[in-house]
RNA sequence: GUGCCCAUAGCUCAACCGGAUAGAGCACCAGCCUUCUAAGCUGGGGGUUACAGGUUCGAUUCCUGUUGGGCACACCA
């Protein structure tokens, strides 16, 4: 392995290099090789418990089980010492000179630098937003669209084969509500009406569509034309305009967001195509099905649901859960080993359901695909009060009022930059606020920095390749080096728990260490050496900075 | 009532699938611009990780229970 392959990931290397003693000391173990980074300085560069973990099982004292790991360790030129500290831990120092050349590793990998190959080239589907058609985006599919989005970056960074997927539910009750509202304002009746209906439709956005309609404007859609015919009595017309009307306004949404999705697919599709059908038949062949009262049940108890469920209702429509079942059944058809699904976790009722029928089909799903990434809900703050309705949509905030008063670049970190499972308070002041108290501007400006010093330079950037980086020994460039090395392991981190905020909370670490850097330091200085491993240093650390942001799907400005 | 998620500094949040003295930002206090962007930096105080047990060399992390908050409990989606 050469020298900048090993640097380019060191965690891995050294990870390597304890299978290897362990495969000496304890061929018989199957031990997990967890390597850490120690938080004092004095524990070195990298630490591994692999002796204490041992000690059980060996029946002997971990301090002597690191002493024969040690001895085992096959030599590494990055390793510039070995210590057994505390119980039993091994730490391991790093050389200087490893740690410099992280800056050739970075420059010459450039957009590259932290991709791993965790997911050797297999295929993962991500499902994410699938909003209904029935109404502009709001926060929450905002939250799923910026989660969603930068998981797929991060996996795709890991090495994955990924393709991001959106599912309409153009089908069902919820449609028939759609049409109905719409229908009601092209007769010119308002939601103040009594005769308004409980479950309608309320916001502006209704109108505006009545109105597209009875003016018969065209709207095009993805991949269809449709044109409204002014008939309010033509129920079936108006129910195609209506959606293609809102498909076409989330697509403009997200668009706005910069997400944009490899494939849609649509849930009358599923019907028009004999899927849902072919679903129904087959999970009645597979025997865990029944009647009782006019309806058809599904027996889910027979996988862990706590109650059973009706797919087919009295009148003859399907509940939601069976279409739901066809397609990802059609999913695991198109050869998705792998699947994440993206939602809100006022959805989470419906993972035990559809897991249930693709184990009651017994066609080889195992049982717990696929696999759900659940967001928390999302409260919008602003003046320090909680906003609950938007002018258009009436009932809520949308992701497009977001987008208007903060920006794509805010409302994407802010929406991307908390742990899914925990709830988000979007604060509007705070996410608009051009001041140190604003990640986004904090990461950026010190992008911006880095660019603006290496204008004023002039140089060739080329001629950073050639930059003696032994020259780079103050504790700010120690530590700045140090976070350079660690960015492959967020990603590796970040693709492993699917936990995209991780990318987020580097970032803000990354420009801290920058910044400090920049306070503390000169870089267009007489020595031109000096200066030349100076500028490549901060050249590779805005190269990270421009990976990582690019992962949250944010811009990294030359200029601010 | 049942299931899922959450609880860490005054506030907003981290903590590398059990590790060594639990970390940032904001706010508060005291400093730093004739110098490459002060949208920045330096220093300081601030904690029984909600509570009670358990598992072990070692727990914010895993298990049980309690309290508090969110979500879901349809022949709606």
């Amino acid at each position: 392995m050469s020298h900048m392959s090993v640097v380019l990931n060191l965690k891995s290397h050294i990870s390597e290099l304890f299978a290897q003693a362990l495969g000496v000391v304890a061929p018989e173990q199957d031990a997990t090789i967890l390597i850490e980074r120690p938080k004092q300085v004095a524990h070195g560069d990298y630490s591994c418990n692999l002796a204490m973990q041992l000690a059980k099982p060996l029946r002997k004292s971990p301090r002597d089980i690191a002493r024969a790991l040690i001895d085992a360790l096959p030599p590494s030129a990055v390793i510039e010492k070995v210590e057994i500290a505390g119980a039993g831990f091994i730490n391991l120092f790093i050389t200087k000179s490893a740690k410099q050349q992280i800056v050739h590793a970075v420059l010459h990998a450039g957009a590259g630098y932290g991709h791993i190959h965790q997911g050797q080239g297999r295929s993962v589907q991500v499902e994410f937003v699938s909003a209904n058609p029935t109404g502009p985006l709001h926060v929450g599919h905002g939250r799923g669209a910026a989660v969603g989005d930068c998981l797929c970056n991060v996996l795709h960074a890991a090495g994955w084969k990924v393709t991001r997927e959106f599912y309409y539910n153009d089908a069902g009750a919820q449609i028939e509500n759609l049409m109905r509202s719409v229908q009601l304002r092209c007769k010119g009746i308002t939601p103040d009406d009594p005769s308004w209906p409980e479950g309608g439709y309320r916001g502006d956005y209704i109108n505006d569509v009545a109105r597209a309609y009875m003016a018969c404007e065209t709207v095009e859609a993805d991949d269809q034309h449709t044109t409204g015919r002014g008939d309010a009595e033509d129920t079936e017309s108006i129910r195609h305009f209506a959606v293609a009307y809102l498909r076409r306004e989330q697509d403009l949404d997200l668009r706005a967001f910069n997400v944009e999705f490899d494939v849609f697919s649509l849930e009358s599709a599923l019907y028009s195509e004999g899927k849902v059908e072919e679903v129904v038949s087959r999970l009645v062949a597979s025997g865990h099905t029944y009647e009782q009262e006019g309806a058809l049940w599904l027996r889910t108890t027979d996988f862990g649901d706590d109650k059973d469920r009706v797919m087919r209702k009295k009148d003859g429509g399907y509940t939601y859960f069976v279409p739901d079942v066809a397609y990802h059944l059609d999913k695991w058809r198109r050869g998705f080993v792998r699947v994440i699904n993206e939602q809100g976790a006022d959805h989470h009722s419906t993972i035990t359901r559809v897991r249930a029928g693709l184990q009651a089909l017994d066609v080889g799903i195992p049982a717990g695909w696929p696999d759900y990434v659940l967001h928390q809900m999302v409260t919008v703050l602003k003046n320090g009060e909680e906003v609950k309705i938007s002018k258009r949509a009436g009932s809520y905030v949308t992701l497009r009022d977001l987008i208007d008063e903060v920006g794509c670049d805010a409302t994407r970190y802010f929406l991307a930059a908390r742990h899914p499972d925990s709830q988000l308070v979007f604060d509007i002041d705070l996410a608009k606020s051009k001041s140190n108290d604003n990640p986004v501007y904090y990461i950026q400006y010190a992008h911006a920095r880095i660019s603006t010093v290496l204008e004023l330079w002039g140089g060739e950037r080329l001629a950073l390749l050639a930059a003696d980086v032994s020259l780079l020994e103050s504790p700010y460039e120690a530590e700045l080096l140090q976070q350079l090395i660690d960015y492959p392991q967020v990603i590796e981190s970040a693709a492993q728990d699917l936990a995209p905020h991780l990318i987020a909370f580097y970032l803000k670490e990354l420009a801290a260490v920058f910044h400090s850097y920049y306070n503390a330091s000169r870089f267009l200085v007489d020595d031109e050496a000096i200066k030349h491993a100076r500028l490549a240093l901060i050249a590779a650390a805005a190269q990270v900075m421009r990976n990582g942001l690019a992962l949250l799907g944010i811009g990294a400005p030359e200029k601010m």
